[in-house]
DNA sequence: AAATAGTTTAACCAAATGGTTAATTTTTGT
DNA sequence: ACAAAAATTAACCATTTGGTTAAACTATTT
């Protein structure tokens, strides 16, 4: 085996970093902060990966192709449309659940440098047209009434995301600060989402 | 009058203030930055706001109050369900659509600092509360399917809210990168959504 | 017009921060 | 076992940053 230590300390460093940069953003986060969260030294942080900021771009690569989720097998399938949205929708609730502050994190970031994202999303296996598509065919199929299929697709990632992503938010108008009653409330979105985007697409 | 000069002058620190915050956040925002943005010497700053906390306090309490259209009044109004929604999707759009930038920067400072939420909701005049009452209302009456009224509230402000946050990945994904092009969108969206949610309450 | 109070500025300061260096320890190849 | 390479650390450093101070300037009061 080549290094041990070497690949242990640096997952170390970019699991320390994807806590310290979530909970703090870029700017808040401090390196210090980052050692300390991994159980290292300071310097090693540069040893690793130079600067800051390509510590941050790793950290961010990394973040970001998490709340992809593996889903386009399912889109190209040949299963009706409603086995397809049930799949995509649970599936990304459970990945968004599983890291709640990252949608509100990777939004932040990407404000701040939209540049940055073109290459991420070409290398992230991500193909949005590839969904797009998927309603186009449904559409002229007819199992579902006309629309711009951009807009369904961004309507479904709405309903997803922005509930999770504004959990604190929320939590706090609609459920009394309560943990497991936000929770409930999300796992049932599951079922909710879906009914109310098929209402809402479905031809009778 | 009293004091012609102070007021002036505290107006251009938190207005800019509002630019460099949004811009940058509250850790990645320089006070220094704020002084050249006001053009006036940075310890004034300090002078009318002490500290670079409470100058960013004042100024997220004016931003917040700033995304709370003023619809209550519509809301309570005997209304079709149809007309009050599309007021309410048309006033939040627009609202937003002059300050893309507010949802992300309150989503992300909110996941810093949730317990300051809560008096700024109570004393902002917003009442979820009320507006969920209202949507019980239409589902005892008949008009909308039963559901959560929660969940309705959520979705609806979901479907307004996400697509403008997310502005720079949507841009880049569906819309070549073209602010035009995604612009309209945003305005053709007015008249989406309500007919997305119409579809899905709508009993007919 | 002189005294007083309020406003603004330039010059400073201490603490924090990202980053470096040189020395030490650990691992690897022979 | 030993030398070379890699990994790790403690001690530093230069710069940046939020914040202060004392002096200057302006408006107000009497």
């Amino acid at each position: 085996m080549t290094n041990i230590k070497k690949d242990n300390t640096e997952e170390k460093i970019l699991s320390a970093a994807q806590t310290v940069f979530i909970r703090k953003g870029m700017d808040g986060a401090r390196m210090q902060e980052i050692a300390d969260e991994a159980g290292i030294n300071k310097a090693l942080l540069h040893y690793y990966f130079r600067s800051k900021q390509q510590l941050f771009n790793a950290t961010f690569e990394s973040l970001f192709s998490k709340i992809i989720p593996n889903v386009m097998r399912m889109v190209q399938s040949d299963q009706p449309i409603e086995v397809k949205l049930e799949f995509f929708i649970e599936n990304y609730i459970d990945v968004l659940m599983k890291n709640p502050f990252l949608p509100t994190f990777i939004l932040k970031e990407i404000h701040q440098d939209p540049e940055f994202l073109e290459g991420l999303i070409r290398s992230s296996g991500l193909e949005p047209k590839k969904v797009v598509e998927m309603f186009k065919n449904e559409i002229e199929k007819g199992t579902i009434r006309t629309m711009d299929p951009r807009d369904l697709l961004i309507s479904i990632l709405s309903l997803i995301i922005f509930p999770i992503a504004s959990k604190p938010l929320l939590s706090l108008l609609f459920f009394d600060d309560d943990p497991k009653s936000y929770n409930e409330f999300i796992e049932k979105r599951k079922v909710t989402v879906k009914e109310f985007v098929l209402h809402s697409i479905l031809i009778k």
